[in-house]
DNA sequence: GTAGGGTTAG
C-alpha cells in the first residue's frame, strides 16, 4: 500500500514524502528498507538532498545500490563536498565500494576541485582494484585535466589498456576544453593510428577536432577531418555543423560560415549564437545585428550567450546606443535566466570604455548590481591603455592588484599606460613590482598554418628550420614598405630605449614573422591567416596594412580580441579596436 | 536498478 503511494507521489510533492516517511517508520514492517529506498530516490528527484541524507542515515545497513544512488544524487545537485563526507562516512564503517560507486565519487571530487582529495581518492581506487575499470579510469583522467594536471592525465590515460572510443573522445574533448588544442590535435592522430585498441571516430570526436581548429586557426586540418567524417558516413548532425560553423568563423572564413548556415538543414539558438559572436569577432557587426533580428522574426529564442555576441558586434563597431538598447532589452526580460550577468556588464564597460566614455564606465560599474570582478575592472583598464587615462587607470590597477594580484596582464597594461604617457618612472615602479611579485607577461607567439602543420613564431624567433628565408623576406619588404612611405610606429614599444633599438625589436615581432612566411610558402591567391595569442601592436597594424597593399593579398590575422581582415591596405577594424 | 565523451562566451 505504501509502496503504491510511494510510486504513485511525484517528485514535486516533498510535503506528501515527509508523511510517508513517517508513516513507514511507525510501521514496522518488514519491507521497511526497500520502502526506504524508494522514498530516497523520490526525494533525490525533488532535489532534496538534505531530507534524502537524513532518511539514509536514520537506516539501519543500507545497501550499497543506496549509497550509490546517493552518491548520484549529490553528483546531479553540484553537491560535491557533501559527496566527499558521505565517502569518508563509507569508509569509516567499512562499507566496501562495487564498480558503479567510483564514478559517481571521482566525478564529485572533480566538482570539489581539489587536488590532494584527488590523489588519496585515486590511491583508493587502486586498493579497491577498480583502477583498470576503462569508465572509473575516464573519470579519473577528466578529474586530472580539470585539475589543470595535463601530465599526470597523460600518463594516466597512456597507462590505460585497451582504450574504447569514449575513453579516447573525453580525453581529446578535455584537451580542447583547456586549450590544449594541439595536443588534441596528435591525439587525433594518435588514435586514428592506434592498432590495440581499433577504435573508429565518431561524431563526438569530430566535434571536438573542429573545436580544436578553430583554437588553433587551422582552417585546411579541420576541412579534412570534416571530409574524412563525411565519406566514412559519421552522421553530422547540428552539432557537428554547429561546430565547424564556429571553425569557419574562428579561422576568419566568414563567407564559408554564411554558406553554411545557409544550407544548415537544422539550425539552433547554438548555430545563431555562434554566428553572431563570429561575425562580431571579425568586425561584421552590421551583420551579427541583422542576424540578431532575423532569429527573434523567426521564433528563435536568444539565450546569454546570444547577447555577449549582440553587446560585443556593438563593442567592436562603437555602437554605444544600440549597446545600450540591448542591455536594457535584458534587463526588462521577463525571463530569468536573461538577466545580465557578470560578462554582459564587462561588455558594457568595454562598450562604453572603448567609446573613449572611461568616466560613464566607472560610474556604470559604480551603480551594478553585481559585484565587480576582475574582469570587469580589466575591461576598464584596457579602455584606459587605448584611451591614456592614466589617473583613472592608476585607480583602477590598484583596485585589480587588490582583486586579482596574481594576474600579470593588468600590472602589463599599467606599465603601458605609463608608457604611453611618458611617465618612465612609474613605468620602472610597476615592473620593479611585477619582479617582486614574480608576474611576467604571457609571451606572445603568432601562427600559421601550412601543409598540415602549424607553425609558430616567437619574437626574434630563429628557430624555425626555413627563418633563414623568413627574415630575408622580412627585410625585403621593409625595405618596399619604407619606399612607400611606412615609418615604424615606435611608440607601441613600451620600453624607455633609444629610436633605432625600438625599430629593431619592433621589426621582428612575431606576427611579422609569421607574415613573412606565408609570403613564402603561401599560395599567391590565398590570404595569409596569422593567428595571436595576445593583440597585436600599432606598429603591426601598419605594417599588414601596407603588405596587403604591396602584394595583393589578403592578410587576416586574428588576435586575442577579435579579428583584422587587411585588404589593399585598409583594415576591416576601421582603426577601432 | 546504478557508470565515462560533443557545439556558442570567458
Amino acid at each position: 500500500m505504501l509502496s503504491k503511494l510511494l510510486l504513485r507521489t511525484s517528485s514535486s510533492k516533498p510535503k506528501q514524502l515527509k508523511k510517508i516517511h513517517a508513516l513507514v517508520l511507525t510501521s514496522g514492517l518488514s519491507v521497511k528498507n526497500s520502502l526506504l529506498t524508494q522514498l530516497i530516490e523520490n526525494l533525490i528527484l525533488a532535489s532534496d538532498m538534505c531530507y534524502a541524507r537524513k532518511v539514509f542515515d536514520e537506516m539501519h545497513k543500507p545497501r550499497i545500490f543506496l549509497w550509490n544512488t546517493l552518491f548520484k544524487g549529490y553528483v546531479k545537485n553540484q553537491l560535491p563536498f557533501e559527496s566527499f563526507t558521505l565517502y569518508k562516512k563509507m569508509r569509516d564503517l567499512d562499507v566496501r565500494p562495487d564498480e558503479f560507486t567510483y564514478p559517481y565519487v571521482v566525478k564529485a571530487i572533480s566538482q570539489l576541485g581539489d587536488l590532494s582529495c584527488g590523489s588519496s581518492l585515486h590511491a583508493n581506487v587502486v586498493k579497491n582494484g577498480f583502477d583498470c575499470l576503462g569508465i572509473v579510469a575516464t573519470e579519473l583522467v577528466m578529474m586530472y585535466m580539470k585539475f589543470g594536471e595535463l601530465s599526470s592525465a597523460e600518463v594516466l590515460f597512456e597507462s590505460m589498456q585497451g582504450k574504447d572510443l569514449v575513453a579516447w573522445n573525453a580525453f581529446i574533448a578535455a584537451c580542447v576544453q583547456t586549450g590544449n588544442s594541439g595536443l588534441a590535435l596528435d591525439y587525433y592522430r594518435k588514435m586514428c593510428a592506434d592498432d590495440d585498441d581499433d577504435v573508429r571516430f565518431d561524431s563526438f570526436t569530430v566535434v571536438s577536432m573542429l573545436s580544436a581548429c578553430g583554437q588553433l586557426g587551422c582552417l585546411e586540418i579541420g576541412k579534412e577531418i570534416y571530409d574524412r567524417a563525411r565519406r566514412e558516413g559519421i552522421d553530422c548532425n547540428v552539432i557537428v555543423e554547429n561546430a565547424r560553423l564556429d571553425m569557419y568563423l574562428k579561422c576568419g572564413s566568414t563567407e564559408a560560415a554564411r554558406v553554411l548556415f545557409e544550407e544548415m538543414r537544422e539550425r539552433n539558438v547554438v548555430s545563431w549564437s555562434t554566428m553572431i559572436v563570429g561575425y562580431a569577432m571579425n568586425g561584421d557587426s552590421e551583420e551579427a545585428l541583422v542576424l540578431f533580428a532575423t532569429m527573434q522574426n523567426e521564433g528563435v529564442r536568444p539565450n546569454y550567450v546570444t547577447f555577449l555576441g549582440v553587446l560585443s558586434a556593438c563593442s567592436h563597431a562603437g555602437l554605444v546606443k544600440e549597446g545600450k538598447r540591448c542591455f536594457d532589452l535584458m534587463a526588462r526580460s521577463n525571463d530569468k535566466s536573461l538577466q545580465p550577468r557578470k560578462e554582459h556588464y564587462a561588455c558594457m564597460v568595454d562598450l562604453l570604455g572603448r567609446s573613449g566614455l572611461l568616466e560613464e564606465a566607472y560610474e556604470f560599474i559604480k551603480e551594478m548590481p553585481l559585484e565587480p570582478d576582475a574582469g570587469i575592472w580589466g575591461a576598464l583598464l584596457g579602455a584606459c591603455a587605448v584611451h591614456r587615462g592614466v589617473e583613472l587607470g592608476k585607480k583602477v590597477a590598484d583596485l585589480l592588484v587588490e582583486t586579482a594580484p596574481d594576474i600579470g596582464a593588468y600590472q602589463v597594461l599599467l606599465s603601458n599606460i605609463y608608457a604611453a604617457a611618458g611617465k618612465w618612472d612609474c613605468v620602472d615602479k610597476v615592473r620593479s613590482e611585477m619582479r617582486k611579485l614574480g608576474t611576467r607577461k604571457v609571451a606572445a607567439y603568432s601562427s600559421v598554418e601550412f601543409d598540415g602543420k602549424i607553425h609558430f613564431f616567437n619574437r626574434g624567433d630563429r628557430s624555425h628550420p626555413e627563418s633563414k628565408a623568413v627574415y630575408e623576406k622580412l627585410e625585403e619588404i621593409l625595405k618596399k614598405i619604407r619606399d612607400m612611405g611606412y615609418v615604424p610606429e615606435t611608440c607601441s614599444v613600451f620600453h624607455d630605449v633609444e629610436v633605432e633599438e625600438k625599430e629593431s625589436s619592433l621589426s621582428h615581432h612575431s606576427e611579422k614573422l609569421a607574415i613573412a612566411f606565408g609570403l613564402v610558402n603561401g599560395r599567391a591567391e590565398q590570404p595569409i591567416r596569422v593567428m595571436k595569442n595576445l593583440r597585436t601592436c600599432d606598429d603591426c597594424h601598419i605594417f599588414a596594412k601596407f603588405v596587403s597593399r604591396l602584394t595583393s593579398r589578403d592578410i587576416i590575422m586574428r588576435d586575442k580580441n577579435r579579428f583584422h581582415h587587411f585588404r589593399n591596405g585598409v583594415c576591416s577594424c576601421r582603426e577601432f579596436w
